[in-house]
RNA sequence: AGCCGAAGCAAGACUUUA
């Protein structure tokens, strides 16, 4: 039976989800009785692959056979609900568990996490509530996942209760909970706070880890305090905590955003010989450079040049080239640029088709505008309030106050609020 | 009873008078 399951088990992880079911319902079941463990692994390699219907075919399966479902079989489903984004749908799943096999500590973590993902804040945080009166004790994960999931909705504050609460509980922090902490800090602006727990974190036995070290990083980078970035992963280096393609990735962008892009190149060369490939993100942050310091040829071949690397550019990539070649007046390659886009098969998003409308109303080609926006709307994407600004602005400037109005008009409608 | 489930970091468009 171990062996059943052990081999299911590796099935699973193999991505071998149809296989495994084979094993189980044709082997396996014709000489062992059927248990919670080998349904959850076969009901989670359907769910990893986002075939949820299987999954659930398979629970009931499971349920008809007498199984009792387990706390493991709960997180399961949740995750792949967390993973669609489905929160209704695993509202009413946990609903629908009977009492006799209940909610743990992870399934509980996995729905906050989805309720935090899907922006309802208080129900995330009611289920909290509700887990700790029920007796289940939050862990390091679910107040890595609070904290986290305050921050990112804008309430660093109570982040900063959510972890104070955990440090109370006597639940012992690792580096996760301190980072998704430093990184809201930082990005609320409160750099010095973020400082602050970062050196803390060393003194409580809890040594940073590479992703903590990056996380601040990115703090001093985004603050224009590039000395100190720069300090930050030599010191990593020198702790024996290596730094990552995502470590350079901030350093070399916060360069290339003070327009330091000739500083940010021999960080690329110091990447690669510590054996880290440069990546999208690290193209898409040089080519950013260069297109803030005007440079567009060097942009180009750098786009080039990861092309020649194997590597695909994305939307990104290709709308800071097309955004730059129209900022330097040279009008005709960018549309050359976003026609390559389109052809190699990446799809223009709403900020590819914002930059084009604001290239426009910048060169007071108002009508084209106007029409690049009417496309959008049509293939139902919504632009940002920065679109709608930026052709009303264009509109005043040439004194066509009443299109100025049309387009507002036009942004009440879509429900996009004025910034 | 054999370790089946949960958490963290980076790139693109508006607004600048020098």
């Amino acid at each position: 039976r171990f062996t059943y399951n052990a081999l299911i088990l590796a099935l699973v992880r193999g991505g071998r989800e149809k296989e495994a079911r084979r094993v189980m319902e044709q082997e396996m079941l014709g000489t062992f009785p059927p248990e919670a463990f080998t349904y959850n692994a076969v009901i989670q390699g359907f769910c990893d692959k986002g075939d949820l219907t299987t999954g659930f075919k398979l629970l009931e399966d499971m349920k008809s056979k007498g199984v009792q479902t387990n706390a493991t079989t709960h997180g399961v489903i949740l995750k792949a609900l967390c993973q669609k984004g489905d929160a209704d749908k695993a509202l009413a799943y946990v609903k629908s568990i009977d009492s006799s096999s209940e909610m743990d500590v992870v399934s509980y973590s996995t729905l906050i996490k989805l309720l935090f993902k899907a922006r309802r804040v208080t129900q995330a945080c009611n289920l909290f509530d509700e887990m700790v009166k029920l007796g289940c004790k939050p862990n390091a994960v679910t107040y890595a996942t609070v904290v986290d999931g305050l921050c990112k909705a804008g309430r660093v504050d109570r982040g900063l209760k959510a972890f104070e609460q955990m440090l109370d509980s006597g639940c012992v922090p690792n580096p996760h909970c301190y980072t998704v902490m430093i990184d809201g800090l930082c990005k609320a602006r409160k750099l010095e706070k973020a400082i602050e727990l970062f050196e803390k974190m060393a003194k409580q036995d809890c040594s940073p880890d590479a992703v903590t070290y990056t996380t601040l990083v990115d703090g001093f980078c985004k603050a224009g305090r590039l000395g100190e970035a720069r300090k930050l992963v030599n010191l990593m280096i020198q702790k024996g905590k290596d730094p990552t393609v995502v470590t350079y990735g901030c350093l070399i962008d916060g360069f290339c955003k003070k327009c330091r892009v000739d500083e940010a190149l021999p960080m690329v060369k110091e990447m690669e010989s510590r054996g880290l490939k440069p990546n999208v993100f690290v193209y898409g942050s040089l080519i950013n450079g260069f297109r803030l310091a005007g440079r567009m040829d060097e942009a180009c071949n750098m786009l080039t040049e990861m092309n020649s690397r194997g590597l695909r550019p994305n939307a990104f990539i290709y709308t800071t080239i097309v955004d730059g070649l129209s900022t330097v007046g040279r009008m005709a390659e960018s549309q050359a640029y976003f026609e390559a886009m389109v052809n190699n098969g990446c799809v223009p998003d709403a900020v590819t088709y914002g930059t084009i409308i604001n290239q426009f109303c910048k060169h007071g080609n108002m009508e084209a505008a106007w029409s690049v926006l009417n496309m959008m709307l049509k293939s139902g994407m919504k632009p940002e309030a920065l679109v709608y600004n930026s052709l009303m602005d264009g509109f005043y400037r040439l004194g066509k106050v009443d299109r100025a109005e049309q387009v507002y008009k036009t942004m009440a409608k879509q429900g996009c609020k004025p910034t």
